[in-house]
RNA sequence: GGGCCUAUAGCUCAGUUUCGGUCAGAGCGCACGCCUGAUAAGCGUGAGGUCGUUGGUUCAAUUCCAACUAGGCCCA
């Protein structure tokens, strides 16, 4: 009977699955993960260790998570995992932003349905539990990505706790004189009677008047232009409110623009050059240029109001167009926020004469009491009367409308809170503060900066009901506002019990110290603000609601890391808070990633319908997948997510786990306590790999220490595929089948698999963490960590790479490629199949011919042919292009094969005990 | 309209931190083939790019400058 030689062999096995079921793996982890409390290991384990801070920015508390969220949160992920395996303490502590006007917003759907007016406490109520409902949605979606962290202790923008920061920030940048109230448009329903934010008006086509309006010029021009002398000079604007021109108080022009004098009939109208034709045609007049006057020089002239007894400036202001009008803006600074800003340039008062119905206040003589848009005719009518209006039509245009009522919003100054930018020099520190930021990419200093430089004061008051209050009282004699240390210690001691419920449900009286008095007309009776903070102001100063109380962390943080849009959000008002309170930056560093978008680089958008969501993905391809996206595309840039890239991308994680998968059947009889064979004493070919996996575990640790994620990826899947599968593994067959199971030869061979695997999950396991734990459970031997998570990066074998080794075994790696192509036109001609099959004779001369004939071994090995001969006489075969003087011949190998170890031998058959194998099978089976 | 940024093979990335001259590369995918002792695996060979477009600087530009086009974020 046959003997069954492939018994002989020791062929891989392994419990370890090819196919990777990330469904339920992943899930498994997770559970195991959990029950060990890995977070925890992970604080005892580090304890001490030198700590690296990554401070969470919170993501707001509403709707399921998106790509962004997981690109953000897997970013984050690897960073701490990669740090912590470098030897950092590296805590994380993921917070969640859950005050603001989306909420509220949704919360006034919910109740506007069911035909509810709420009190702002009961409101609140409703707000905080919708906040709480989806911080823990989004806390699972967070935790299902694999996401490690502080879950069970996150911050929240809204417990006491938090708020009492929020406050205790406010109060020193307060108490420093740094806040102040003016004036500011802001969009107001008139028929609401309350502060519209943008996303709270719907824009809807609205008709209104459209005028064009003459303002008298008062200054004289004739000195310049003695052309213009003599006749009434007047500049035409255009508006489709008329009823903001009582607020008018200047002109603005584009000083990139040519503006001319027309003459027109017997009088002078000034208009942007580009524009007069038309406006003229429209208008039913003809006028003739007769002078070009720049912008620039009538800057500062004066015009007279059409109908009040007020003058008009003329200003600049870049962005007036040409796109409809004049060419010349109709200013108020109260109705426009454009208006207010230039307004504020040219100190021109933000005047705003409309009460809370949007009726004129006393102010507007002729018009006291009336409606605005009650008002628009009787506006023009005057202006007619005045002489004032050259033309006037109907037009319809899109329009802000509520978004509760549906009427028409306008635009009116209120009293707002700000922090002023100039205060200490707020904006010269946080320039300089932003210089001692390291910034990912580099141009994000750029960009901050150029937001910083030029942005006006924050308005930091919102008229809403969801978040913190400021905390001011006004004295109900005199007007003027209350505020002091013990206030702020007294209101941050009750929030702090009792949240910031409290602000909303009591009287002024109750939240003051007893015996307040208006330090200004010594009156005790205050009414307290009504205002909340911009929420920025809520997350802004996280670095001191949390980085600074809690005991794990600390101020300055490490690293912020956020997408590119919070340059203007969550790094703006963080700089600022705490270049205002602390002196410096909250963060010592900023990274920056790109925005999700789709295959062909476009914004995922639900209109376009090519949004992505990450539960889809988790569901289709596995959170790993997600993980590997993550890591693989180059974050600083945008980043693209399609099915074709994941489909990519699970390709490229096959094989890596089919690398582990080949790597772990190769060690099913190694122990490494028992067969580790010393580096120094393996075989050569092992201590090449050796040297390879030393310049991996190089290259991978410097992408890492430089968040160049993509390039441990590419050298890790790269390393798998090329390095390991198509070479070292590949020729390694031979030795780990054929010989002895426990030779020298053998534990060579394993002991370096044992040193890959083990460097290679490690290497992986910031990004590819479900695969690297699971292969962690795989793994040969005892007395490891309990989750490759709480383990170091590998260090490279001392002594390696070995260069010398390395650069000897390249050349060889070059005739073996060319071999390779000698083999394919083998193959091609129906010569071989495999190359075992094959003998090669190679030609060469001179030092060629030695140094290849003193390495014929690792020749072999290296290109698994049966046999290889280097001559110095010609042949015919194939030229090689790469190596001068080398040719290649192809034949059939001589000998007969092995059934064993398949190699052409021409000792097959000496035994007749056993014909079928060759000497070395004989020997290792002891036959 | 303004600020900042991006644009290399079908895809993901390299192209040596600031500085122009063997830098046009890799892997995947694809085509063809081999193997059947990593097998819903593994191996080999091969074909793919006017380095977004157009100008400019230079002896020389994917690499510097400008404009344009497309895309992104943030403002307006």
């Amino acid at each position: 009977m046959a003997i069954d030689y492939k018994a002989t062999l020791n062929l891989p096995q392994t419990k370890f699955p090819m196919k990777a079921n990330l469904g339920r793996m992943e899930p498994e982890i997770l559970r195991r993960w959990a029950e060990m409390d890995l977070y925890a290991q992970l604080r005892a384990q580090n304890q001490g260790r030198p700590r690296y801070i990554l401070h969470d920015g919170p993501p707001y508390a509403n709707g399921h998570i998106h790509v962004g969220h997981a690109l953000n949160k897997i970013l984050k992920d690897i960073i701490i995992k990669s740090r912590q395996m470098s030897g950092f303490d590296c805590p994380y502590v993921p917070g969640w932003d859950c005050h603001g006007l989306p909420i509220e917003h949704e919360v006034d759907k919910q109740t506007k349905a069911k035909g509810l007016q709420l009190a702002r406490p009961e409101i609140r109520q409703r707000c905080r539990e919708y906040a709480l409902r989806f911080v823990d949605i989004q806390r699972q979606e967070f935790i299902r990505l694999g996401v490690m962290g502080d879950w069970q202790h996150p911050y929240l923008t809204m417990t006491n706790d938090y708020v009492a920061g929020i406050i205790r920030e406010y109060g020193r940048i307060a108490l420093s004189g740094a806040v102040y109230r003016s004036k500011k448009p802001i969009y107001w329903c008139n028929t609401c009677h309350t502060a519209l934010a943008e996303a709270e008006v719907e824009y809807y086509d609205h008709e209104t008047p459209s005028i064009f309006v003459k303002f008298a010029l008062l200054s004289d021009l004739s000195a310049d232009y003695p052309e213009l002398a003599g006749r009434p000079i007047s500049l035409v604007i255009w508006t489709t409110t008329p009823w903001t021109l009582p607020a008018n108080l200047a002109i603005a022009l584009n000083p990139q623009f040519d503006y001319a004098a027309f003459q027109v009939e017997e009088e002078i109208l000034i208009l942007a050059v580009d524009l007069a034709e038309p406006v003229l045609q429209s208008l039913g007049l003809t006028g003739v240029e007769q002078a070009r006057i720049p912008a620039t020089r009538l800057e500062g002239l004066v015009c007279q109001h059409p109908w009040i007894d007020r003058q008009s400036r003329v200003i600049l202001a870049d962005y007036v167009t040409l796109e409809a009008g004049t060419g010349l803006v109709h200013i108020a600074p109260g109705h426009g926020q454009e208006d207010f800003d230039s307004g504020r340039r040219y100190g021109l008062e933000t005047y705003s004469p409309v009460d809370d119905d949007g009726r004129f206040l006393p102010d507007v003589a002729e018009f006291a009491g009336m409606q605005v848009w009650e008002a628009n005719p009787h506006i023009i009518e005057l202006l007619q009367k005045r002489g004032a209006l050259l033309g006037v039509e109907k037009i319809s245009h899109s329009y802000p409308h509520c978004w509760r009522c549906k009427q028409p919003v306008i635009f009116r100054a209120t009293e707002q809170w700000f922090i002023s930018m100039d205060h200490n020099d707020l904006r010269g520190q946080a320039l300089k503060a932003i210089d001692q930021v390291t910034w990912v990419p580099r141009w994000g200093r750029e960009r901050i900066h150029g937001m910083v430089e030029n942005r006006p004061d924050w308005c930091i008051s919102r008229q809403r009901a969801w978040g913190v209050p400021i905390i001011a009282f006004h004295c109900q004699n005199c007007g003027q506002i209350l505020l002091n240390q013990e206030i702020i210690d007294n209101i941050i001691d009750l929030v702090g019990r009792e949240g910031a419920d409290a602000w909303f449900k009591r009287e002024a009286a109750d939240l003051l110290p007893a015996g307040s008095r208006c330090p200004q007309c010594g009156g005790t009776e205050f009414h307290k603000e009504s205002d909340i903070l911009d929420v920025w102001f809520d997350s802004g100063v996280s670095f001191a609601a949390v980085l600074e109380t809690n005991p794990g962390l600390r101020f300055p943080a490490d690293l912020y890391l956020e997408g590119s849009d919070q340059h203007r959000g969550w790094f703006h008002s963080a700089l600022l808070t705490a270049v205002a309170t602390r002196g410096q930056a909250p963060y010592r560093g900023v990274l920056t990633h790109g925005f999700a978008v789709d295959g062909e680089g476009k914004k995922m958008a639900k209109s376009l319908g090519n949004v992505i969501a990450p539960q889809d993905v988790i569901q289709r391809f596995g959170a790993e997948i997600l993980r590997l996206w993550v890591a693989a595309e180059d974050y600083r840039d945008d980043v693209r997510l399609s099915d074709p890239i994941l489909k990519q991308l699970t390709e490229a994680y096959r094989r890596i786990r089919n690398t582990a998968r080949f790597l772990l059947g190769n060690l099913y009889d190694f122990d490494p306590g028992r067969d580790l064979v010393p580096a120094a004493a393996r075989e050569e070919l092992d201590r090449l790999a050796l040297s390879w996996l030393a310049q991996l575990i190089g290259r991978v640790r410097e992408a890492y220490d430089r968040f160049e994620f993509h390039r441990a990826y590419h050298r890790l899947h790269q390393f798998c595929a090329v390095e390991l599968s198509a070479l070292y593994l590949d020729i390694l067959k031979d030795r780990l089948y054929v010989s002895r199971a426990d030779s020298p030869a053998r534990r060579s061979a394993q002991s370096t698999l044992y040193d890959l695997l083990t460097s290679l999950i490690r290497l992986m396991a910031p990004i590819l963490s479900f695969t690297a734990e699971e292969i962690w459970g795989y793994l040969p031997g005892s007395g490891r960590e309990a989750s490759v998570h709480l383990a170091a990066f590998p260090e490279p074998p001392p002594g390696y790479p070995d260069e010398v080794l390395l650069s000897k075994w390249e050349i060889l790696l070059k005739v073996r490629g060319e071999i390779y192509r000698a083999l394919e036109e083998a193959r091609r001609v129906k010569l071989i199949g495999n190359s075992l099959e094959a003998r090669v004779t190679l030609r060469a001369t001179g030092s060629l011919y030695d140094q290849l004939q003193t390495h014929i071994p690792e020749l072999l090995t290296l290109t698994m042919v049966s046999e290889l001969e280097v001559r110095p006489e010609a042949l015919s075969g194939l030229e090689s292009k790469e190596i001068p003087g080398l040719s290649m011949k192809v034949e059939k190998a001589l000998g007969q094969k092995c059934e064993r170890c398949w190699y052409y031998s021409r000792t097959t058959g000496e035994d007749p005990d056993h014909p079928t194998l060759c000497a070395r099978c004989r020997q290792v089976l002891e036959v």
